[in-house]
DNA sequence: TGAGGCTTTGTTAACGCTAACAATCGACCA
DNA sequence: TGGTCGATTGTTAGCGTTAACAAAGCCTCA
């Protein structure tokens, strides 16, 4: 162990001195680059196995400019998603010789995601990635002028701006249509918070999905994304059936935790799911095969959308101009939907 | 925007020739040093708002030798647990002036935790947190020799090394003891993976309160964290039940979503929770309390374990000794967990 | 056999910052 | 009034690396 009074880390001199050569020809055999004499190489490869050499990244960063890091701004890691995006973001960085560094927002105001940009800037990462769908941080976004590149990843399509998202609409569109073709009248949506994109997004298609099959449009009920506004929606919505001012029979609910918050009210207040509603979630959690009844939902690949996420920073970096692309989502029926009753 | 022909960042002799002061004075107000005259500090940060200027923060990181951030190796963070113990760690060291850099592991092998700390070690980080409590990427810290210090969150207590970590042994205490005192004869358990130290102490918490109030300790059944091997474990608990093998009425599970699991196959089975069967999860997240029905479970304060973490490291830099401390778990009664059915 | 060109190696100068030391300026006291 | 001390500011060097250039050695071909 390198004790208190630890003696400096080794230098490429060092290595160059043990090797007798010149520190210039350590330094290109450690960045593989050509002209360099087999012997030669092969003597200095010797030298910095035997005495353990790391370049120093800082050194390397000061007259590069370039850390070969990448710096994530997220907000919400606690979720499923963004925790697992940046699973697949920190994978595909390390494959490409990359590493992470990650601030996570304080709030989703503006300042903090300009304070996050700005601080990644100040330690030279060759490239932001933006990991945020919510209200002012996305309008910061838009407006950015960093001196490196930016990435939004899940931010929806974005003129200005190289981005990777998740379609949400087309998703919510399946999901709506999905109960629809079950034969249900109307479908009702529990929405995410209204300073999301993804929710907004979902809203959007789930609206289309029901005014292009000339089905009503009820008025939405407004979650948070956690189980326990979901239970407040089932209850509201249990409250409307009971009060039969309205036939609630297919819900779409903007996320898995909600749609279990949902199920847990629907249960209370004894009604049955699919028998008599049904319900889709969005995300497909891990747990969701095991809520009761298995949740029908609309799976996102959040890990392939880190991975693109970095595909679209390396295109970038090669000055490559790469086009934004969507990911697509899939419906994945499990039990908690089923055909309406017949009126 | 800095286009593409970027004129190079600001440095500190732009600010000093602005200011019409040495780059070593702009240094010294940039430092917050003392002697510096109180009208020549003003006409500095002037001219540092004006510019906009920010440190470079490899040339500060290559002359001090310090990075100012923290190296954070993680595994499993796609689950709750992990991923709210880093919510806690980046805030708490950015409160602190510090910036966090992750490493995730592919595989709880000595060899990718040796792989990481390198890695961050050649970035001169400051330290290292190891968040990891499996298998050999455990022993691997243990025996590690790093030139910055290191410290483990959640791995136990660890004569050797720093360390936080939460009381598994007490919660799973806790949760076995409130199922004895509610009058079943016995508690079974499903645990977590076996290379696991937190389902190492989860094990020996459940089989002492059971040796210590005189219950039989029966075989427990193994599990993976997942949500899959809880149905599993249900279903294999129902089957021991039916084959009227055992009076299985209480069961321990070693985490949340592997009793959602459970909770599923023994509805599946039409055993009733808590009727026939009452049921403890660990960790509270927070869908929990929308599980059929709502889990009685034992809560632990991921957050806490970072915060704790960044203390401890801090601690530490400073050259204080500081005493290795567990975060208590809390049991949180919900509905899945009632009285014994008398015989 | 010598000029030209390639390959290999070495030398020097940054990169932007902090630390150590040097210099300057007043103020204060004997 | 001159010397001393503290406060303030400037100057210089060096952190470990890469890039640009220079030099040396060898080969090839006229």
């Amino acid at each position: 162990m390198l004790t208190d009074g630890a003696p400096r880390a080794l230098a490429l001199s060092d290595v160059a001195l043990h090797a007798g050569v010149s520190h210039q020809t350590v330094s290109r055999v450690v960045n593989g680059h050509p002209n360099v004499a087999p012997a030669t190489r092969e003597r200095v490869q010797r030298a910095i196995a035997e005495l353990g050499y790391r370049p120093n990244a800082a050194a390397r960063a000061l007259v590069t400019g370039s850390t070969r890091s990448f710096g994530l701004v997220i907000s919400h890691i606690n979720q499923y998603g963004p925790a697992q995006t940046l699973l697949g973001l920190e994978k595909a960085a390390r494959a490409a010789g990359y590493s992470l560094r990650v601030a996570i927002l304080d709030d989703d105001s503006e300042a903090a995601m300009r304070e996050a940009v700005d601080r990644f800037v100040a330690q030279s990462v060759d490239a932001v990635v933006a990991l945020s769908t919510y209200g002012q941080a996305v309008d910061a976004l838009r407006r950015f002028d960093a001196p490196v590149p930016l990435i939004a990843v899940q931010v929806g399509r974005d003129e200005s701006r190289p981005t990777v998202w998740v379609a949400q609409e087309v998703g919510a569109e399946v999901a709506t249509r999905h109960l629809l073709e079950l034969g249900h009248r109307t479908v009702h949506h529990v929405t995410g918070p209204p300073d999301s994109l993804e929710s907004h997004g979902r809203v959007i298609g789930w609206r289309r999905a029901l005014e292009d099959a000339g089905a009503p449009v009820p008025e939405p009920l407004h979650g948070d994304w956690w189980a326990s506004s979901g239970h407040a929606a089932g209850r509201a919505l249990a409250a409307r059936v009971r009060a039969g001012q309205e036939d609630v029979t297919a819900v779409f609910v903007a996320n898995d935790q909600m749609a279990l918050g949902l199920l847990s009210a629907l249960a209370d207040e004894g009604l049955s799911v699919p028998g008599d509603i049904s319900v889709v979630g969005f995300d497909d959690v891990p747990e969701c095969g095991y809520f009761s009844p298995p949740l029908t939902t609309v799976r996102q690949d959040f890990a392939e959308l880190g991975r693109r996420g970095v595909e679209l920073v390396l295109a970038r970096l090669r000055g490559e101009p790469l086009e934004s692309q969507p990911v697509l989502p899939q419906l994945i029926v499990r039990r908690s939907t089923g055909p309406a009753r017949p009126v």
